[in-house]
DNA sequence: TAATAAACTATACCTCATATAGTTTAAGTG
DNA sequence: CACTTAAACTATATGAGGTATAGTTTATTA
């Protein structure tokens, strides 16, 4: 079963074709119908939502049959995570590494934005389907004139990925006041009651922030004001990165 | 019991200090010691290890009797996350921005791998239990002399946070190779499966990447390789922030 | 037609988080 | 000193979830 030292972990993430069953039953499911399930389940309910026995019903099939299918939970999230995660390719060709890392970047926000289960699966493993390399690829394909060694390129791209990741958790943090909490005055309670234990003695920096109002502004949506954000600190790796080069392209 | 219009996740969070019953039978537990007790198994055995029951029977005492000490398990895990985060104070008072913020990093990585289970701890909320805040505070005096807005700031304090947490799970990540993976040449096995399928003619320039064997340098330990990418991504980080600052300080 | 093995089902176990309904225990009150 | 009251704790139960183990069905090949 695992054939050319592929493991079936592998071989399930890129879909590779299995030599035809000479015996037994045929398979009624395949791996992408069920990974499809259960990503239609966490676009819809998020990824509580998407558990095997969900997946099993929405297949008409019992949970255990899953296991003919997928390794085990964490190994569905992770192909999930994968096939959810379709590269995007820009409209137009930017015109440079910056406008290319800016467009790339955001277009992973986007993802996050669209698919907010996606940065809550855990992470166990480097970047390894198909078209999380994908995203890899379209990457480096943006620095590749940068004149940055391998490593260098890397390092940038996971950066970049954490602070999308971040930020897109961060966001969704903000915008939902929390749909599951009771009282109605949670939100603005938490504000106040943040703002009276962050006293000047113990925290003066930070209290000077909360009073300054530069956290939560009622006026603008939070969503807005996380984006802004997202914007300004891709501005500032991006800076960083410029510094960096060997020369300015 | 919501007295002052503080919520009771912060006064549990901030150990805020309740009337003493007037009535009733007086409690064996608090706060401090049921948290306490959920990092030290989590310290031990990780995150999946710091489970109701568990802090039960390690306090003797019912699962349910908990509920009296926190609201849910999710309100345990960011009492855990800012228990278990004191804030490192600095042996040297640092020059300047620069090396307060690469030591404020530094911190908060060791912090990461002490106890390798806190960035695990999903994301619901911003920061907001005292600990929390002191790691804010300390990277906010760091910032006092930039001359950045309070926006610019809180910005710069998320984007490292994100680039932290993410560095210590992928180095985690790369350390260990999944201890509950039974095939011994499944990290071996890995590296070659993705060689193999990272085709030149569908990732050019991931499969050079690969070639030129940037990743997984199996000669050097994988932690070192991370730590030295982290290094680097912090001083990139900086150099941006330096190229935003008003005028150099 | 029988052997074989793959795909699927049935059942069961264990662990959790948590709701609901008690029970114990202390402090105040008459 | 009973006696009420309410807080802290226990008992029990529910329902969900992941997954091990042991069948059962169904197609292919001999």
């Amino acid at each position: 079963m695992n054939n050319d030292a592929v493991p079936d972990f592998f071989r399930r993430l890129w879909r590779l074709p299995t030599a035809p069953a000479r015996l037994g039953r045929r398979s009624t499911l395949d791996v992408e119908t069920v990974v499809a399930s259960a990503v239609r389940l966490a676009d819809e309910g998020g990824l509580e939502a998407a558990t095997l026995p969900k997946v099993a019903k929405e297949l008409d099939v019992t949970p255990m049959s899953l296991y003919r299918y997928v390794g085990s939970k964490q190994e569905l999230l992770q192909l999930m995570l994968d096939a959810a995660s379709p590269p995007r390719t820009p409209a137009a060709e930017p015109s440079g590494w910056r406008e290319g890392m800016r467009l790339w970047a955001s277009d992973l926000w986007e993802l996050y934005t669209d698919r907010p289960w996606i940065p809550r699966v855990p992470i166990y493993r480097s970047p390894s389907g198909p078209n999380q390399i994908a995203w890899l690829e379209r990457g480096f394909a943006q620095l590749a004139d940068t004149g940055l060694d391998w490593g260098d390129k890397l390092m940038v791209l996971t950066l970049l990925t954490g602070f999308v990741r971040h930020s897109a958790l961060l966001a969704q943090d903000l915008e939902e006041g929390r749909s599951d909490h009771s009282e109605t005055e949670d939100k603005d309670g938490y504000a106040r009651a943040l703002r009276a234990l962050v006293t000047p003695e113990h925290y003066p920096h930070t209290a000077e922030m909360l009073a300054s109002a530069a956290l939560l502004p009622s006026d603008e949506p939070a969503g807005a004001a996380v984006r802004a954000d997202f914007d300004a600190g891709l501005e500032l790796v991006l800076d960083g990165l410029a510094h960096q080069l060997p020369e300015d392209a």
